[in-house]
DNA sequence: TCAAGTTAAATTGTACACAATTCAATTTGA
DNA sequence: TCAAATTGAATTGTGTACAATTTAACTTGA
């Protein structure tokens, strides 16, 4: 590719990510929003459905974000009882995050959620198996450095 | 995929396509720092780059976004002195942006920052093109609506 | 054993994103 | 023709993201 085209938007792989990841999490919003969840609790609430118990620095290497972003969002999920959070009694250091009732209970109601996104998204089978699978090549490849 | 399955983070399509978009544009930030441009900014020039002139409507309707997030974000880039902001002679509704002469000498300048990213991200050429092919696939199917 | 180094969260500051609303300019239709 | 509807930006308010710094707790090594 020569010079004048590298620079065209249209030739980037980055910015069909960035354009097509924000198109899908508005398509949660209506739905999530009947929950009070944002996709970012939503994802904190997917992890803790499977974990129960997680500290701040293992939520944020499973999904890539920091405590400052974690920290208010933490918070806030707190404040709807979602989740509660204790100093761990070891190493006062770290933040157990553990699930609430409530927050146990809401997984059934959600189970629909999935499906429903799944639904707004056109691809074949084989097409989401092959864009999951090129998606988490790069992660991993980023996670190795 | 069974319920207790759908809700788990690893099965879901949305999640990669958000923390890889994240990790890509943070691969960006030291490479677009010499040139004081975050990442939106730099697709706005992009864009700039190729139409010389385009309203905000015609702009976020290219990079999905929309004046909310473009109106702080032109204003910053004309404090900068890469683009101008002017109201159309015709329509004092529209604004119109155009690209300036220290934004378009910077264009040469930056040539090489498509390559260093592509280096970071290990796909094959043919890895690339089947993802950007899903990636079009499913923000084109969503315009139509 | 205790000062220096390390670690985990929290904080600070900047920059998006985006829904919802406002405002001003233009268009439309009875 | 002019009030009502529409349109394009701007504004407002909330919620991330993330770099950089701070704070407090723990670990380590001379």
């Amino acid at each position: 590719m020569n010079v004048e085209d590298c620079l065209k938007l249209e030739n980037q792989l980055c910015f069909p990510l960035y354009a097509c990841s924000r198109e899908i999490i508005k398509k949660y919003k209506p739905v999530l929003d009947k929950f009070d969840l944002t996709y970012t609790q939503y994802i904190v609430m997917m992890v803790l459905w499977e974990k129960k118990q997680i500290n701040v620095k293992e939520l944020g290497n499973i999904l890539y974000l920091d405590s400052g972003t974690l920290t208010p969002l933490l918070k806030k999920l707190e404040q709807k009882e979602y989740i509660v959070r204790n100093r761990s009694k070891e190493d006062e250091r770290n933040l157990i995050i553990s699930i609430s009732e409530k927050g146990k209970k809401m997984k059934s109601k959600m189970s629909k959620v999935p499906e429903e996104i799944g639904k707004c998204i056109n691809l074949t089978e084989q097409e989401a198996l092959t864009l999951y699978k090129i998606l988490y090549k790069i992660l991993n490849a980023n996670k190795e450095i």
